[in-house]
RNA sequence: GGCGGUGUAGCUCAGCGGUAGAGCAGAGGAAUCAUAAUCCUUUGGUCAGGGGUUCAAAUCCCUUCACCGCCA
């Protein structure tokens, strides 16, 4: 049987910017769902990487007396530094200023000409080089001498230059159609529902060239014009698979299952995005996600505040699986969230530490101790034992992939975590401790139950805590390869009499110290 | 200004026509295998304000207020 194949992308990150929790968020989530759809036997192909044109690189470059290919090789590897840092799973790392990409990119150029969609005119009006942006005369505000502020502060020059356009007005009803027969093309609804209204609201022709930098992808036979950033930018999710030479790989991959983005860059995705695809003949992507942004204790997260955290911060205060986990358990995925070190402190501490890691931890003691170090023997099962089992051996799945395909990870989460506190319930309302006492084989029995749970438990959180779930399968002498879904079955459950490594801890209970470090 | 959303327990949120819910925090109890962890029970809300429809409204309609998003 062939696998599926599952498409997922990271917007790819602007070389200028420092790596922050925005990004960690974003490819955290699609790493999370990667590893899901892989470990659920799909073919994934998991895509990230760095968007290096535009006049600001060029600008950067300049400034640092380097030529802005040097720049670029120097800036982008702060973000494939930091695919070791956070373990990332990605596939491929696309580079916009790679070779494969112009060629993916004046592939999709030409064919859009040829369709009759591209057109050679003027533009003119107030830009801003800080935004890349241009802005109209009633946004701005002029200085006492004389300059011309936009609304988000950066100064703007007045440029008329020629210009090549794509006609996306003549997109609206066929964008607006895709939309309705598409209802989960963009997610979450109100994201949705704003892209609705402003597609409703009438599309301008866009412009996608500029003449006044040179610092990017060349348009074919058009001296003196480069793309203009969306068109390069986005023409990325064709250049990983293949598109420029139509590969099987193209062929398998598109349309990508879910472009991840955060809610700044939604417009690019869900507008302009699926029409430059339509109209190069292209299906679109069959998902965008816009996911929200975080607060840190409550304020905006900004440079001046000095309240920026950056990963590696992130991960030498709790740790990396745990930052994973509280990201996408404390906030329901879409929405905006806000970063406070007591929130983590308690969520890491109530649900790994004594949550999960104390079940594992006072089950696997137990087993060393009074099961000779060894998977213990059970005997029949009681209908609560059944119970346990088929909720983490059969329903624990199901209903996880039905969250993640929603990409409502704090649910899947939930739903995950039902089935540890069942077990905490049911080793409390067993008291193997008692039963050691008693009837030392229905202690067995129970404890063996209790380890099955954790197995599958370990086997579930992998995609979330990639090393932390190792550790605890690792601790059941689970086999390398009986880790993935299909091992959730009861024919894969532990066997008796195997032999186990002395237990310890998983989740580290985090120490309040001194307050006000770090994040 | 236009469109959309949100306002429910101290906090974060679910419920969206049929006797107010969850998690966390708080209180009481049980247990002692375990990372001073766990389990059970429990306090707490005129569901933003007002009006209306209905046998019945957090839930539908109108309106006021507050906050947020998108657009102009």
């Amino acid at each position: 049987m062939t696998k599926k194949p599952y498409y997922i992308t990271t917007p790819i990150y602007y070389v200028n910017d420092k790596p922050h929790l925005g990004h960690v968020y974003t490819t955290v989530a699609c790493d999370v769902l990667a590893r899901f759809k892989r470990l659920d036997g799909f073919d994934v192909k998991f895509l990230t990487g760095t968007d290096e044109h535009g006049l600001k690189v060029k600008q950067a470059a300049d400034k640092a007396g380097i030529s802005p290919q040097q720049f670029t090789d120097d800036v982008s590897q702060n973000f494939r530094d930091l695919v070791k840092t956070m373990n990332y799973s990605n596939d491929d790392f696309i580079r916009t200023t790679e070779e494969r990409h112009k060629k993916a990119c004046a592939k999709l150029w030409n064919t859009l000409v040829d369709a009759g969609e591209i057109y050679l005119d003027k533009y003119s009006g107030w830009y801003a080089v800080r935004d890349e942006a241009y802005y109209g005369e009633d946004e701005l505000t002029t200085t006492p001498d004389g300059k011309k502020i936009a609304p988000s502060g950066a100064e703007c020059a007045w440029v008329e230059e020629e210009s090549y356009f794509f006609r996306l007005s003549a997109w609206q009803d066929r964008l607006l159609a895709f939309y309705e027969q598409n209802p989960e093309a963009i997610m979450p609804e109100t994201r949705r529902n704003e892209v609705l209204s402003f597609v409703k609201s009438g599309l301008r022709d866009l412009s996608i060239s500029r003449t006044n930098f040179d610092w990017g992808v060349p348009v074919p036979n058009a001296p003196g014009h480069v793309m203009y950033v969306w068109i390069d930018a986005l023409t990325n999710y064709l250049t990983a698979v293949g598109y420029a030479d139509e590969t099987d790989e193209y062929k398998k991959y598109w349309p990508a299952d879910l472009h991840m983005v955060g809610k700044d860059i939604l417009r690019f995705h869900t507008v302009y995005w699926p029409a430059f695809l339509m109209a190069a003949g292209i299906e679109p992507p069959k998902r965008v996600f816009a996911h929200g942004w975080w607060t840190i204790e409550g304020q905006k997260m900004s440079k001046s505040l000095g309240n920026v955290i950056a990963p590696a911060d992130l991960i030498a205060r709790y740790g990396m699986d745990a930052s994973r986990y509280f990201m996408l358990r404390e906030v329901p995925f879409g929405n905006d969230g806000d970063f406070s070190h007591s929130q983590a402190l308690l969520r890491i501490n109530n649900d790994l530490a004594n949550g999960l890691g104390n079940l594992a931890q006072r089950t696997l003691s137990m087993i060393a101790k009074n099961c000779g170090e060894k998977i213990p023997a059970h005997g029949d099962f009681t209908a609560e034992d059944k119970e346990l089992l088929s909720m983490a051996q059969v329903k624990m799945l199901a209903a996880t992939r039905l969250e993640l395909d929603r990409q409502r990870f704090h649910k899947a989460l939930e739903e995950i975590w039902s089935v540890v506190n069942a077990a905490n319930a049911y080793i409390d309302a067993q008291a193997p401790w008692g039963l050691k006492k008693t009837d030392m084989a229905r202690m067995e029995t129970v404890l063996y139950v209790l380890a099955e749970t954790i197995r599958c438990l370990g086997l579930i959180v992998q995609p979330v805590m990639p090393d932390s779930a190792a550790k605890i399968l690792d601790q059941l002498a689970v086999p390398a390869n009986e880790r993935d879904f299909t091992a959730l079955d009861a024919k894969f459950a532990l066997k008796s009499g195997v032999a186990l490594p002395a237990p310890q801890g998983v989740f580290p209970r985090i120490v309040e110290t001194e307050e006000g470090k770090v994040a």
